[in-house]
DNA sequence: TTATTACCATGAAAATTTTAGTTATTGAGG
DNA sequence: CCTCAATAACTAAAATTTTCATGGTAATAA
């Protein structure tokens, strides 16, 4: 998944990046009013980490900006302060949850899992679709009941997919998706073939239909044929 | 096992947590309302010592939080109110047992060891998995009938494996498991490689096939092959 | 002391990315 | 309507990087 921290507090942001990436996200993060605006403008993330007590501007402000730009990202607001009004303001202004500093790692996952479940599955940890079974947080896979091997990158990948179903997603949406900011857009990643490659040959072999369709020049269709 | 203390007697508190601690549990503890609520709503534990009456607010609360969050962690209260009524209002509330004070630290264990069996091991004192006998509450492990000598973080590590069986267990996990809050979860803590390999190294010599599978960048299995 | 736990260095295994070569699709010019 | 060059997509395999296993050692606790 994706996840933004935005947090000014520098011993902060870098446990939550250690943490969360070494659970497998792909983590990107900004320390300012400015910056965390051009990079939720900019791009589409699973989950975003939002301090409010932020240099630069009002932490809430940025709630109403990704309202205005009709965005479907999760919120969870992080903040030392504790007092009703602010989680309310929060959660009025469309964050998902709330959580008050300070706080364990092992919570903040949870709640970030829970919203980024709710977003993307209805709240589900099962994607099915046709005889294709995805458990996301057993990061395990089956086709009619059979388990398929899938690498992370693969997987990962199947999952948005299947969290676009139907719908065209392009090479430059599936690149930001799985590598986040790290990834030059002006390269091209001609490596992503190989991942849908492999993960087209390991979901047909297990006996799936073929749902994955290439769209010339502009990307991929997962979906019914 | 990961045992919560909410217990505001100062010298009742310390001689729980020695005798806890030295019986090799990991203890964490609570002397107040809030800070109790914080635990409880941050942490799974395998059993909760709840001390009614409590500075700052209602014990009984408590309990009704667990339940809201859909914690499963066992409870036992443990108060110097032996009305009936009591009793029946912490039983009702989902606490999984109740123990009148003053009481010695030996029954309270016995309670805690039968709660944390029921809700871990179907009430049961061992686990059977193929060859792999482990009788939890005598810390004895024997694979065909002959005793393996294990550590104790071994010995743990083993029934949480066993206790999540065919499911894969992310390193986090095991290592917040294993070790609590005091361990910092940003950290990479490579040495649970070494408690993995003496565990398995032990295991496979004493004859048991190997149930262990190391799912590669997430953590292990462990399970029927 | 001895037993246990944490840490480190090294090599093996697995996954990811790069590279290079092949095939497919498109659209412009004949 | 065809041909063909340009671009895009696909594939296989090599190179690189990451993760894991293991033996040994230092630190700590019993």
């Amino acid at each position: 998944m994706k996840i933004l921290v935005i947090e000014d507090e520098q011993a902060l942001l870098e446990s939550i990046l250690a943490y969360f990436t070494g659970e497998g996200n792909i983590c990107e993060h900004a320390s300012d009013f400015a910056s965390a605006n051009e990079k939720i403008s900019l791009y589409n993330y699973d989950c975003i980490l939002l301090d409010l007590g932020l240099p630069g501007g009002e932490g809430l402000e940025l709630l109403t900006k990704l309202k205005q730009l009709k965005k479907r990202d999760g919120v969870l607001i992080i903040s030392a302060r504790h007092s009703l009004d602010d989680k309310l303001a929060g959660l009025d202004l469309g964050a998902d949850d709330y959580l008050v500093k300070p706080f364990h790692l092992s919570e903040l996952k949870a709640r970030v899992s829970a919203i980024i479940r709710r977003k993307n599955f209805d709240g589900d940890n099962v994607i099915v679709f046709n005889e294709i079974t995805v458990d996301v947080s057993a990061m395990k896979v089956s086709v009619k009941g059979n388990p398929v091997n899938l690498t992370k990158k693969e997987f990962d990948l199947l999952v948005y997919f299947l969290s676009n179903r139907n719908k065209v997603v392009t090479k430059n949406a599936m690149a930001e998706h799985l590598w986040g900011d790290e990834m030059d857009l002006s390269d091209d990643f001609d490596f992503i073939y190989t991942h849908v490659k492999n993960l087209r040959k390991k979901i047909l072999e297990a006996g799936a239909a073929d749902y994955l369709r290439s769209v010339y020049g502009i990307g991929y269709k997962f979906g019914d044929i």
